[in-house]
RNA sequence: GGUUCCGUAGCUCAGCUGGAUAGAGCAACAGCCUUCUAAGCUGUGGGUCAAGAGUUCGAAUCUCUUCGGAAUCACCA
């Protein structure tokens, strides 16, 4: 039970012993309390003023005075306005500490039952992957850990769109203008050489059109799984896939399924079929197959081609069919831009007209668009920021700024090299999450993305500060839960406080499917433990049970930080 | 044009299931390292929460209107 619900519970006993009225708990409503005003928790008596017929101040007070006198957790209180501040007991406190600190499994919400597949990433081959790639890798990772967190059973699956007229494009190019070239001869990743393909196709279609028509017979010829083109296929797409493997492996990306188009694009045709038979879709004259949905405020939107060939919503109807059976999912998480909103809105109104009830549980997290000052990035303007440049980028920021501090002097280099790689990428996955996954965001190439403040590097930092005293406090057995050895001072309540919120937080987030409201939290909480290192001394405190107090505090705080960054995919550092 | 989303400090963002005087970071300015890591801490300045109306004891938060921005509505994926 959270602090909150325990202060409802026991007002709601409050109001019926002093008015005899039966107000539920649940409608209660406590926050913490503002900095400027004692208390930690405030509840807010004007939705009672009706039961006890008197003004808000007097009826905060005799609610107060109620709550004081009988129950030993509340140590406090003080009415203002409407407003009943209350304070709880150190007792409380000490107790609330202890239950965290010996919770190894704090933080973990028990397990819902619900299994989750999370669809991300589902990358095209015909170039290598930028910013907003990253951002849809990091949600969609970030995502699936804190599912994880809240209870679901979670898995990470990717689709990966390795077939159309796009690869058949760098194709194309390669065959006519890159005399051979491979990632080997050139030296260059793969994802990259065939990116250049696919942006030489360009220049010739700007010189020839008729390029296009070549590319169709190439496509034709794909389907037909004509030998050569096959071939020619399926090397370009290995040194695609060994390019995202790089960039997925700097990133800490896995999955736990891959699923390949090639392999998915013909699903979905019976289910057309179905759709004809019980009359939810119809046929047009030339052949063609469409769902009606202008009823629902939408569009007619086209399932079949005249030709008999399918479109990409087809095969995403079949696609999800074939997941919801195979995996007996209980809902599906798309993480995918909301440039498809529109689609997804389609995609499960039709699953619900085809009869599928688990259509609702399907989820589109709609991400905004990365944009640049000047607008969306265009890979023909040459603005896009590639993901392998950004990465290695952080990690020479992080690697300038440790090197002119000073202080990893001496540290082996393969071991700072891995330093930097997390510190570089902790700033960078930091910056990307602490976002809202629903709002665009602005990243500005010429900035570079901030090492102080409210960034991964400052928690990274936190953390390693909290190593650097446990580890110079040998004396007391590390991890030891000393927590209900001494008082707490205010600030120790405040940072207590914050550590019981973490699974409501948990909560909170996944409901949100927002990794946000984590980044958040780690922020806050970090925030908050440099303040109270600032000005108390931990080592040096003479009292024995303080200090073991003190440093199982911190241990906790520690524990709990890597916990809500393990979330976001960001290690802590023990120094740097 | 229809639908959907967004608009909070100079900049980047929190806060949005209605609660007290709207918070951080960056940038600017002023302090704090002989003292557990200064990637830190403290302080100052900075706001018509796009505008207007409504609901309410109470609105940045809910509803409507207007203005501004974005996405989308393909026999593309």
């Amino acid at each position: 039970m959270t602090a909150e619900q325990f202060i409802a519970s026991r007002a709601s006993e409050a109001v019926k012993a002093l008015y005899n009225v039966d107000f539920a708990a649940a409608n209660m409503q406590v926050s913490v309390t503002r900095k400027d005003f004692e208390g930690d928790y405030t509840l807010v008596v004007f939705p009672l003023l009706r039961i006890s017929h008197a003004a808000p101040a007097a009826t905060g007070q005799a609610i107060g005075e109620w709550l004081v006198a009988n129950c030993p957790e509340f140590s406090a209180f003080n009415a203002v306005q409407g407003f009943l501040n209350l304070s709880l007991s150190n007792v409380y406190w000490q107790e609330t500490f202890a239950s965290i600190a010996g919770d190894p499994d704090f933080g973990q919400l028990p397990s819902t039952g619900r299994r989750v597949m999370v669809e991300f990433s589902s990358p095209n081959t015909n170039k290598p992957l930028h910013l907003g790639h990253i951002r849809n890798n990091l949600l969609g990772a970030s995502v699936s850990n804190l599912l994880k967190a809240a209870g679901d059973d979670v898995i990470k699956t990717t689709l990966v769109n390795d077939r159309g007229v796009h690869i058949c494009k760098s194709m194309y190019a390669w065959q006519k203008r890159f005399d051979g070239a491979t990632p080997e001869s050139t030296g260059k990743k793969g994802d990259h050489l065939v990116g250049d393909c696919y942006v030489e196709f360009a220049k010739m279609e700007k010189e020839n059109p008729a390029v296009l028509d070549d590319v169709h017979e190439m496509l034709v010829k794909w389907e037909e799984g004509d030998p050569a083109v096959r071939e020619l296929w399926q090397m370009m797409n290995q040194w695609v896939f060994d390019g995202f493997e790089q960039t997925y492996k700097a990133l800490g990306i896995t999955f736990d399924k891959t699923y390949y188009e090639h392999e998915t694009y013909l699903l979905g045709k019976e289910l057309v079929q179905k759709g004809l038979d019980m009359g939810v879709f119809v046929k047009d004259p030339d052949g063609s197959v469409w769902c009606d949905l202008t009823a629902d405020g939408l569009d007619r939107k086209l399932l079949l081609r005249s030709d008999g060939t399918s479109v990409y919503m087809t095969q995403d109807l079949g696609t999800a069919e074939r997941r919801f059976a195979e995996y007996k999912l209980d809902s599906h998480v798309y993480v995918v831009g909301d440039e498809q909103n529109y689609h997804f809105q389609v995609l499960k109104l039709v699953l619900a007209k085809l009869g599928f009830d688990w259509a609702e549980q399907i989820f589109h997290l709609s991400y905004g668009m990365v944009e640049l000052p000047e607008g969306k990035m265009k890979s023909r303007e040459g603005t896009v920021v590639d993901a392998d440049d950004l990465i290695e980028k952080m990690y020479l920021e992080a690697k300038a700024t440790s090197e002119e501090s000073g202080k990893l002097d001496g540290m082996p280099q393969d071991e700072k090299d891995r330093l930097y790689h997390m510190i570089g990428l902790g700033a960078l996955k930091y910056f990307i999450l602490k976002v809202d996954p629903k709002k665009k965001m602005l990243f500005n190439p010429k900035e570079s993305i901030d090492f102080n403040g409210n960034t991964g590097p400052f928690i990274q930092y936190t953390h390693a500060r909290i190593c650097s005293i446990l580890r110079k406090s040998e004396t007391v057995a590390a991890g030891a839960n000393a927590a209900g050895a001494a008082e707490l001072s205010a600030k120790e309540i405040r940072l207590v406080k914050l550590l019981a919120s973490y699974p409501q937080k948990v909560a909170e987030a996944a409901s949100a499917y927002s990794p946000a409201v984590i980044a958040n939290y780690a922020y806050d909480l970090a925030k908050e433990f440099n303040q109270y290192y600032h000005d108390t001394p931990i080592l040096k405190e003479p009292d024995a049970a303080v200090l073991s107090m003190r440093l199982s505090l911190i241990a906790t705080l520690a524990l709990t930080l890597r916990k809500a960054m393990a979330i976001l995919g960001i290690e802590l550092p023990e120094r740097m």
